[in-house]
DNA sequence: CCGGCCTGCTTGTCAGACCAGCAGTCCAGC
DNA sequence: GCTGGACTGCTGGTCTGACAAGCAGGCCGG
């Protein structure tokens, strides 16, 4: 107990320790470069050396980015972060720990659970006027444009079932083939928007790095194309269904159907 | 898209990803020394520094740790991520202020929601001699043992005095338990093992990550006591009704419970 | 006035050196 | 023979000085 941190305080975890709690308690404010490395060795008393490897571990961090080769290092703006070292925290810790690919999804989905109940709550119950239920219906709103980009494309695509739905908005001069790369950006984007509809950004951070460790999952377990019209279009409709629940306040219904809308896409997937 | 490597590339950089990929992808195992410095600088035919920038960059990641000053770097145990870097991307993410604290306990309500759920589920619909659910039963058992801790502190207590606790200033000196850390200890031992019974890996490791972050957000926001002994009963009483529900098998229940728990737990404590 | 050069900064990299620790070895003295 | 201490060779941690490449700004000549 009496010897907690006496363990290793190496002069370059001193350095980096100092930098990182200036640029944490605001000393430092994003945007801001930080010294040059030979006033740094100055300022600390320390040689070259020592400061490059502390700064190193700062721009690991991500506490500390660089635009050009040359350039200066500077403090990011804090949303770099989430998509920084919290996502690549996230990749190691499932591909090290061999967390298997269900376990992931399961915790997709209670992430995206939660928001898509927590924006339906604030859709459903907060007053009009209320500044966050106007974020929620923007970011609602986001989703929906989604979800019409994505019924564009299938609608662009050569019909091969009868079924094609009512659509208000066609635009048949577009490129022939439906693009699966765009297709893929659109449902990112629409699941994304939704979750920002929660208003809870930590929800977003991690459901963002949690999405995109299963994306590096599945990339690496196989190289799927998992893109039937049929299985599109029940994507589609499915992200409509869920969309309406949140856009209708009701809670329990968003969380069910994306509950199934999630483990349904992914046990189609994974095959094996 | 694919704007990845093309920004920057390097030595050290190329030097870590290397390094990166051979201890992901198992060719070196968790508890492998990496080679000397030296011997690195030999292998990638680059200098001392290029290699220990690199190392830099791995240990930040928590891809390589030290047990003493001059020992070598080894790769760690998978679970060590999660304590480590994982935790302080999202201790950084909420000090650089762009995610409050509600959101965090929100988030740590949807996980821990999840994870009684599934538990509950696990014991009250799998079969007897299902292996999961038997490893669930365990870590209920540890649950419970924890809970009994936390209670014997309680019991070992002399009742307190009146609890005028409008007064946190005044008599600071009489704890409501003999050993608060202990207790606190028994606390999060009770959470880990309802987490753990859900059997899911991704699950209890960020789970831990943001209530570790949680936790250090709270120590820097306020010197906590928030230990009167009405506040401990009631936590144990929570805990109690948690932990019947999901051997119970309720997996509703539970999820509700839970949620009230963490929720009114963090609402008594931060007043501001 | 404008363009090119030059100087001075920056980061990236290298080579070599030294220190403090730790482990294994090996020899001397008991 | 056995034990103790010195010795040797490793490790990481740190420093020094040097050079290349790239960028910015100033300065000088046309």
């Amino acid at each position: 107990m009496s010897f907690r941190a006496v363990t290793r305080n190496p002069a370059y975890e001193q350095v980096a320790q100092q930098l990182r709690e200036a640029i944490l308690d605001g000393q430092l404010r994003p945007g801001d470069e930080l010294p040059s490395e030979r006033e740094l060795c100055a300022q600390f008393g320390v040689s070259r050396t020592t400061v490059r490897e502390a700064l190193r571990a700062l721009q690991t961090q991500g506490l500390a980015v660089q635009a050009g080769p040359t350039a200066p290092l500077r403090v990011p703006q804090p949303d770099a972060l989430s998509t920084g070292p919290l996502r690549d925290s996230l990749v190691h810790l499932m591909k090290l720990g061999r967390v298997p690919l269900s376990d992931l999804v399961e915790l997709r989905c209670a992430l995206e659970a939660a928001a898509v109940a927590t924006a339906a709550n604030t859709l459903g119950l907060a007053p009009l006027n209320d500044p966050a239920r106007q974020r929620a219906a923007a970011h609602v709103a986001d989703a929906r444009a989604a979800l019409d980009t994505m019924r564009r494309q299938l609608a662009d695509t050569p019909p091969a079932a009868a079924g094609s739905d009512a659509d208000p908005a066609l635009a048949p001069a577009a490129p022939a083939v439906a693009d699966v790369a765009a297709f893929e950006q659109a449902d990112v984007a629409f699941h994304v928007a939704l979750v920002a509809a929660s208003g809870n950004e930590a929800l977003q951070l991690v459901m963002l790095a949690v999405r995109d460790s299963i994306s590096t999952h599945l990339r690496d377990a196989l190289t799927g194309d998992h893109a039937s019209q049929r299985t599109l279009n029940r994507l589609a409709r499915q992200h409509e269904a869920i969309l309406a629940a949140v856009e209708a306040g009701d809670a329990r219904d968003a969380e069910l159907l994306l509950r199934d809308h999630v483990i349904g896409f992914y046990r189609g997937t994974t095959r094996r």
